[in-house]
DNA sequence: AAAAAACTATTTACACCGTACAACATTTAA
DNA sequence: TTAAATGTTGTACGGTGTAAATAGTTTTTT
């Protein structure tokens, strides 16, 4: 299923689809929804209930069709969860207000904390995006907002594409942690507290000997964030990136030839 | 389904499986497989159809018994994901040659690398790993290795623990695109290169004025490493982190009471 | 030795899923 | 008015996870 991926059937339709650019059809009755309908009721049942939740007779239902009809607007449901993905990123495309008078360093911390707080609120986004790259127009407009925070600094134009890149990957790796504690809280009322709770005595029969720096660690950072702090593991690593960063840029304002 | 957390029916269950630790039944019929040889099975399936071809009856089959015996052995198919993470993390447990004579900055790297190819040879790993972290021995065990990477540099135990966190984060969120080509060239024959010159066509007629950024920095990105060189970008945010990594340990070392 | 208990294995069944296919309904161009 | 093009719908198939009932096997208890 997740397996179904769209270069099998017709990239060139969901590029349509992401664009608008599907021509209008000349005869025929008129259609009983809109695309746009459909992948915003695909999103809100995502949100509500998770990816998983998301079939085809589902949404088909939730907009009032038959289930069949869904396939006069979606070739499969491979291209409706590449449409959500562009859909719901257009919440990461506008600048924020100051942002003219932000530094690259701001603006990179805006980033990436939106991009952060944008999967939490759509904790599905997480697991598909692991998949296939969409081209669409908010993907390309996030794109755009991201690289415009590294323009003009004296990174070459690879530069600013790594940069821009491996922020983006860095803060999906990141949130997946927290996203999952947020699903499964949503789903199961559970905390990772709890959980974790639940199997610490069981965690005490174990040998620990095997794990000598493990068993000095886990307890210390345990005891000073709970089970994981997924948030401050997040902020860590964006400093460090922040940090070496900075001396990269330094280095090429320092010889602006190389 | 990928929703359905293990946390929701019984962790502990899972745990006692991940450890060898359910006490050997008194009496009744031997068992016609081990556990062992399931998730064993299952791992085989997966690494070659991809983690959707992996279902109970599939797993059944491969290992020869009927689809329901496949319960009698684990309680539900969320358990055996977990117990094929853990079991395939094997790889990743023992320390390289010469680990004893690395620096941290070396011993950092290979975690990253090894981590990397780990994942690429197991691809369906990456999908996986967005949902529920797995306390099993092999996981503890790999956790283990890259804490000692940084042990004994003045780091605390939390910044320890963070290091090697985000590291982690970051090799994942970074491996996804490489390993979204593989499993895709896998699947379709087709790579994201020809993916590229499919699409390319329709892009050409789309009006890029509202991406001036993208549209300069695009082409050239595009043209230096093709469609996209996922491993590249790793290297570049990886060293970029490692920079910023040096900056903290000088930092601590410089002051060792704070 | 016989019976009971504990366990594994199997069969059947159900409610979902994506979607192929064919028949039908509606709108427009010829 | 007719034919073409399109949207809608019902039926059907093979796949999924797994609940429930049943059958078979080994060990413990009587």
């Amino acid at each position: 299923m997740s397996q179904e991926f769209s270069g099998k059937g017709d990239p060139l339709k969901l590029m349509q689809l992401l664009w608008g650019k599907v021509q209008a059809p000349r005869r025929g009755p008129k259609p009983k929804v809109s695309l746009n309908e459909l992948v915003t009721s695909a999103i809100a049942i995502a949100d509500a209930e998770g990816i998983d939740a998301v079939s085809t007779r589902k949404v088909a239902e939730a907009v009032g069709i038959s289930p069949m009809s869904f396939y006069t607007h979606v070739p499969s449901i491979a291209e409706l969860r590449d449409l959500m993905l562009d859909q719901v990123l257009a919440e990461c495309t506008e600048p924020p207000e100051g942002w003219e008078n932000m530094n690259w360093h701001q603006r990179l911390t805006y980033i990436a904390e939106n991009l952060w707080q944008h999967y939490m609120r759509h904790t599905w986004v997480v697991e598909m995006e692991t998949h296939r790259p969409v081209m669409g127009p908010n993907t390309l407009a996030s794109y755009e907002l991201a690289l415009s925070a590294v323009d003009g600094l004296g990174l070459d134009e690879i530069e600013m594409d790594l940069t821009v890149t491996s922020l983006h990957n860095y803060v999906l790796g990141a949130v997946r942690h927290a996203a999952r504690e947020q699903a499964v809280w949503k789903d199961t009322g559970m905390s990772d507290t709890e959980w974790w709770y639940t199997i610490a005595p069981f965690m005490e029969t174990l040998d620990f000997s095997p794990y000598p720096v493990s068993s000095r660690v886990g307890p210390i950072a345990g005891e000073a964030y709970g089970v994981g702090d997924p948030l401050r593991a997040f902020k860590f690593g964006l400093e460090r990136f922040l940090d070496g960063m900075t001396l990269l840029i330094e280095r090429k304002q320092g010889a602006p030839d190389q």
